[in-house]
This record gives structure tokens, C-alpha cells and sequence, in this order.
DNA sequence: ATTAAATTGAGAATTATTCTCATTTTTGCT
DNA sequence: AGCAAAAATGAGAATAATTCTCAATTTAAT
């Protein structure tokens, strides 16, 4: 695999934030980067790093998918109705079976997503 | 909300398999008991039965969403190649701290997802 | 420098899902 | 049974995320 400027970019990109973000997010940032950048090379490099263990793909149903490049155990929160994902804090013990039973299974990986309607679309329900 | 013969037989065929179809399974399955039902009746009504808490949308990050009328606490494998899902067996331990978390933070649900090549596209790997 | 392999950008293509709207079905009421 | 309002449907158009194609550019080894 030869090196690429915009696949470093997609990378740096991604680990700037914690927001989980969305392929047309990255590419929006991308873009401010190298303004020519395609849409597709994004998605591509996108692909690349995950297929690479370098970030993970984040499932929550909805529209878009969400990408994150902290590869460390971890777990998220969802909004059921704009998508948005942040990281969730759980307690020790449940993380602790969660690692036993992930080895003891051996699956490449697994997925944990809790989902709670955020303070943004709760305040908007209320209107 | 009426009765609809198209909703009924929604329902039934999610419920008549272990699975998880897509939506495009469904409507086929719809479809040998209602020839002429429509695509969009289809998504309509599975939509609603999620909202309505008869079943669950299980987003796995592949490009179809799968559905499931086990709406009991209980977990999933997925194929990260072809996207099958299926039910996992977890210990008793996991299950009750998962449990206790979810109502610790009052979550409207959780999805709990573990990634592992399947059979099938293991052995198409290795060909 | 040269060349083969890898990567890109642009836009077309694909595909799952949602939307629109005229028509049909359901249901409560008489 | 007959009627009207509300709900649901089917068909196909519309939307939108993602993938594909391919000629042009870039990378990296010689």
C-alpha cells in the first residue's frame, strides 16, 4: 500500500474529534484541507482504516453511518432520532464480563450502544 | 390505528422466523400471502411496529436494516462479510449487569452486537 | 529517469428507504 | 344496510448514502 496524502488526512481527520462522525462530516473537514479531495476517496480511505483495525464503523440504525478512531473498549450512547453518538461510561464490572465474554467467543469485535433520545431532541419534543 | 390484513401479515412473517430478515425479505414472504402488496407498506409497517415496541431494528452496518420480533432481552452475532445476524448465547453474569445498567440509566434499549465471520463466508475465505 | 502499481477525482450507477397522492379499506354512526 | 371521515394502501417517483468506473495522476522501486 503506497502512502497518500488524503488518506492521512481522512485519518488525522477522524482522530481529531470525538463526535463520531458521519462520512460527509469527515469530508466536509477534508475539504478544508485539500480542497479538491473527492467524496470517494473518502469513503474509500474510510474503509481502509477500518479494514486496517485503525477505526471502527459505528452502527445506530439510522441514515448515515458513524466512524470512530478510538479502537480502545469502549461503548456508545445513541439518539434514537438525529443519530447523534457520543462515548457512554459503564461500570467496571459490566465492562470486565464484556471483555471476558468477547474473548471467550472470540469475535473480532463487538458493538454496545445504548439508546436514549438527546438533550437536543428531548428540548425540541417538548416545544 | 385500523386494522390492516397488510399489517397483520407484516407481522406475522417477521415473527414466523429466527433470522432477522431485511425488508426485502419480508416483502418477498409478504408478497406469497398478498401478491399485491407494496414495498413501501411494508417498510411502513415495520416501522411502526418498532415504534409500537413489537419489534426491534438490529443495525449491524451493512447496507440492509434486519428486524426481529424477539423483543425479549437477548443479543446478536453479525457477519461483518455478509451480514447475517443471529442470536448469541452470553453468561448469566453479563446478562444481569447489562441488565441493571440499562435501567441504571435508563436507556430506551441497548443493542449488543458481536462481530464474527460466519461459516458460510469463512469457507468462501478459503477457497 | 522509467515504469509498474497504487491512488485519485469526477461523475455515473446502485440501492435501501422514504415520500406523494389518488384510490381503497376500515370503522363508527345512523 | 348505508354513509362519511379517518386510516391505510399501491405504484412509482424522489431522496440520499454509498459504491463503482475509468482516465489521469502520484508513488516508489529500480
Amino acid at each position: 500500500m503506497n502512502y497518500s496524502r488524503q488518506r492521512e488526512t481522512v485519518y488525522n481527520v477522524l482522530r481529531s474529534t470525538k463526535d463520531h462522525p458521519s462520512a460527509a462530516w469527515i469530508y466536509d473537514e477534508c475539504k478544508k484541507i485539500i480542497p479538491g479531495i473527492g467524496l470517494a476517496t473518502v469513503y474509500r480511505n474510510l474503509e481502509l482504516l477500518v479494514a486496517q483495525g485503525k477505526a471502527i464503523k459505528v452502527p445506530v440504525g439510522q441514515d448515515q453511518d458513524r466512524y470512530d478512531a478510538d479502537i480502545s473498549l469502549h461503548f456508545h450512547g445513541a439518539c434514537p432520532i438525529c443519530g447523534k453518538v457520543w462515548d457512554e461510561e459503564i461500570s467496571a464490572p459490566l465492562n470486565a464480563a464484556l471483555k471476558a465474554e468477547c474473548e471467550k467467543n472470540n469475535s473480532e469485535g463487538f458493538s454496545l450502544t445504548f439508546f436514549r433520545v438527546c438533550g437536543d431532541c428531548k428540548a425540541k419534543q417538548e416545544q
